[in-house]
DNA sequence: TCTGAGTCGTTGAAGGTTCAACTATGGACG
DNA sequence: CGTCCATAGTTGAACCTTCAACGACTCAGA
């Protein structure tokens, strides 16, 4: 708030952030090509789905809850669907809207693969960090959220 | 370590970190876009070079501090050489390397720039954590950073 | 000095994301 | 109702990153 430059503090945490955010994305992302048949982010998808009661979520809410813009949501759950893991359909009651739907193999996919999946976040991230730091993070970066929602930039 | 699951509080700290991460991402990203004429990964190649006492860093110098890939790193570069931010030269001692140098034009850049792009970074992440949050938030990604290197995942 | 393994950086193609433009539907308000 | 603006989702092109293959150079050891 006060000056314009980063104090040495600052400027160490926010480099620290940006390699250790890197090269997290990068290592979960490799364990995902080497071991699973879905990337990170369809693994997401497929996540956010099995959650819902009816196993479906509506295309702009699966946008939002991903932080994904509306458009890579499309051509992520295009290609989803080309391989069979997911189908859309019509939303009831407001035309507009599209419901995806995780099929069988879908599902099948995601239990296959959770532990894998699983494995590779604990491997480099919750297992290297004290609880206390994980919850830490966990709030750090909810306050993150809050502001860019508060700032309308999603 | 011990379980193959992820317990309540792991998988909501891992969630808000996915989620701020991208929102992260995208906001300061939108702010370069809009405000400045490089993005934020120019930029932190700009800041790298010009931290360096001579200006100039070695491409896999490079690529190893901002933990891109070797071809990123090439990529980019060449489109800032072609705006004429950076140029390349050769690395004295070694006919196999290629030194990227800051010029007159890339120094002018970060120094107009850096304002809006620090602002930015308070804006989104200093600002809305407490010091003890930010000073934890590296610390942990410092040790993602550790594990990622210790396994060789880079 | 020759050989072989390793490092450095580039290249072009393939794949994913972003952006702007577009169609279609919903909802508020006269 | 009819107009107007907002929302939902898609499309295709431009852009960036990844990947595999490559050429060039270095270094260690026989």
């Amino acid at each position: 708030m006060s000056t314009v430059w980063l104090d040495a503090d600052q400027q160490l945490a926010w480099r620290r952030y940006l390699e250790g955010r890197a090269r997290l994305h990068d290592a979960i992302g490799r364990e995902h090509d080497a071991h699973l048949s879905v990337s990170l982010e369809e693994y997401e998808v497929l996540v956010r789905l099995s959650e819902s009661p009816t196993e479906s979520v509506r295309m702009s809410s699966l946008a939002d809850g991903l932080a994904h813009s509306r458009s890579r949501t499309t051509h992520t759950v295009r290609r989803m669907e080309d391989r069979g893991l997911v189908r859309r359909g019509p939303v009831p009651g407001d035309r507009r809207g599209v419901l995806c739907t995780l099929t069988e193999e879908g599902r099948r996919t995601l239990v296959a693969e959770a532990p894998a999946h699983v494995a590779a976040v604990r491997r480099y991230l919750v297992d290297v960090l004290t609880p206390d730091q994980l919850r830490t993070l966990g709030e750090a970066m909810d306050a993150v959220t809050a502001r860019c929602r508060e700032d309308g930039v999603c």
